[in-house]
DNA sequence: AACGTTCGCGCGAACGTTCGCCTATATGAT
DNA sequence: ATCATATAGGCGAACGTTCGCGCGAACGTT
């Protein structure tokens, strides 16, 4: 078993040429039911499989999926990783492929390591993520026609398919929790306007202030690099405001914002819950465990990753896309701090 | 470019043989001047690069790094995997290979998925995590003969390749951090005696109690389950022994538990960091956004993938490994928790 | 002038698989 | 008896690369 098992040794153990084992092994013959009895049994015995390099090589395709992720900074904690990865690296092995990790370039030489892939033809598609807009890696395969599935939006003019989490649907229902608890005065700790993601959130925001008629508090609306300095600094702003015009509730764009306006309200003696209400998004998983536990809003990742190779896989095989576009649902994760 | 532009293309235009090209590119065969030239020219213009897949055919190798990892529950964090996967596929693509990740599975079947892995030729080698007493996959690896390195040590009996971190060395330093600033009564949060890394952390503690000549205090050794809840019962047990007894300090093997344990503090109306002492292990990223910041151990993971990686492309380029075993220091990052 | 030696390059083979085509025998219809 | 047809399985080729061997020409030595 350890001296490679090939086609020819189960073929001379069978008595029949190795093409022959090769066409019924994978039922593309007829033989008579003694052959096939014998063909199986050897393939058994041996412990024949196939080798994937010889079918990649005959193929003329890896079987591969190539995917590359934004290395966090060590003090940061990128908790979608491991589950986005888990889910893709389940649904490509159920439809016969593997995932590719490979290290994520910044700036021009980017889409070099995607163009060295599909030359070296290591891989057949990629997934992307960490999309913007005019996201140079979009522009390049599509030009290239090379298949890839992006979870996240780009341009709305570029045409690929792609999937992705309804950001304002996740902020519209938190805004609409807090309208309906009474909060009237409900800040916004967003990113800067160059974030496709952070503008999409912030949309659910205007949508549910003004469903409600609730016009905007004037200063509310802060933007920053989405960092706990950054969220503590413009909430202690906000908490610096004359009473009347101090928001009551308050929803970050992400939950390490969300950390940062707990501590800035902890060093003004408020407590959050009560003082002040906080709403985070992503809903990390420490977030559960923090003082109060942080209301935020989870995002559905082990399904996207799973969607994103279905689509991938679909379109490698030549088959139509049934839904070119997914947009799920995320879900508010009620807790103490709201 | 789009068409597939081979050895022969590059031949053709360059009016030479294929293998000639081949050879000049590798630098295996000296030719004049001038065709080196033209091969190299044509190389350029046409913008060849080999493919992958051939070569791996005809070296019989895959070039891929099979890895696996236990993922963890959607409310635990791995803030391991981002900084781990990251370093091990940057080291492997500077020695040209890749990563195969692939799903891990529970008991029986685990041994499986390594096992078709390497019959089916897709991988070269693997890197082991999570690895425990008795392991069925080192087991299995050692005796096909099969390369591989662990991140993290089994059986002292099992000869192996491993890197690893010095879980004593991190808590011995914890220990006496806590000594030096006065504590005596220092109880620790653990691990059941089950885990090998929950040992070898323990291991630690004693040794730094007895180089101290502190007798351990009665009940101040717990044991659990890593997790938040876990950690809040014990400490709470801690709290609730008399005056006297009671612990100052508290390490916890890793930061969820330490985590429960500042919970529990909180529930009792102390402060941690004046009323109790806290330390943690791991040094999740969020523990510094903690009230108050966590101190924990850090351990040096990209050091330990990029180790890794590195020694198991030794083994598998055939070379002789300088250092069968590594083992790195962790170190303790002080905050205001202790 | 004859003879090794080096240089420059071509040629055939092989890795293991799948695919299309071919052949020989058996089966049925005319 | 003849011919078309189906059945069972063999055979050659190809995917793109690398590697070992061979061969002619140029070169230097005796």
């Amino acid at each position: 078993m350890s001296p490679k098992v090939t086609l020819k040794a189960v073929a001379a153990q069978a008595g029949v040429s190795y093409q022959t084992v090769s066409k019924v092994l994978n039922g593309q013959l007829q033989v008579s039911p003694e052959t096939h009895q014998r063909i199986l049994e050897a393939a058994q015995s041996l412990g024949y499989r196939p080798n994937q390099i010889a079918r990649n090589m005959r193929a003329g395709r890896s079987f591969m999926i190539g995917y590359s992720w934004v290395q966090t900074s060590p003090d940061q904690v990128n908790h979608i990783l491991d589950q986005f990865l888990s889910s893709m690296v389940r649904e490509a092995e159920a439809a016969g492929y593997h995932l590719l990790p490979f290290p994520f370039h910044e700036g021009e030489e980017q889409v070099d390591a995607y163009r060295e892939l599909i030359a070296t033809r290591r891989v057949d598609g990629f997934v992307l993520t960490s999309v913007d807009y005019n996201d140079p890696r979009i522009h390049f395969l599509l030009e290239r026609g090379f298949p890839f599935v992006a979870f996240g939006r780009s341009n709305p003019e570029l045409d690929f398919p792609w999937v992705d989490v309804d950001g304002a649907a996740g902020t519209r229902q938190a805004v609409e929790y807090l309208l309906a608890r009474g909060h009237r005065r409900i800040a916004a700790l967003a990113w800067p306007e160059s974030s496709r993601v952070g503008n999409d959130r912030l949309e659910g925001y205007f949508q549910a202030m003004q469903a409600a008629g609730v016009s905007l508090c004037p200063h509310c609306l802060l933007r920053g690099e989405g960092t706990f300095e950054v969220g503590r600094e413009m909430t202690l702003r906000l908490l610096d405001l004359p009473a009347g015009e101090r928001p009551t509730a308050l929803i970050a764009l992400n939950d390490t914002m969300a950390i940062g306006a707990m501590y800035a309200a902890r060093e003004r003696g408020l407590e959050v819950g009560r003082d002040l209400v906080v709403i985070g998004f992503d809903d990390a998983p420490m977030v559960q465990y923090l003082y109060p536990p942080l209301t935020s809003i989870r995002q559905p990742i082990a399904q996207a990753g799973r969607k994103c190779v279905e689509m991938l896989v679909t379109l490698l095989e030549g088959k139509p896309l049934g839904e070119r576009h997914v947009l799920l649902a995320p879900r508010l994760i009620l807790r103490a701090s709201a």
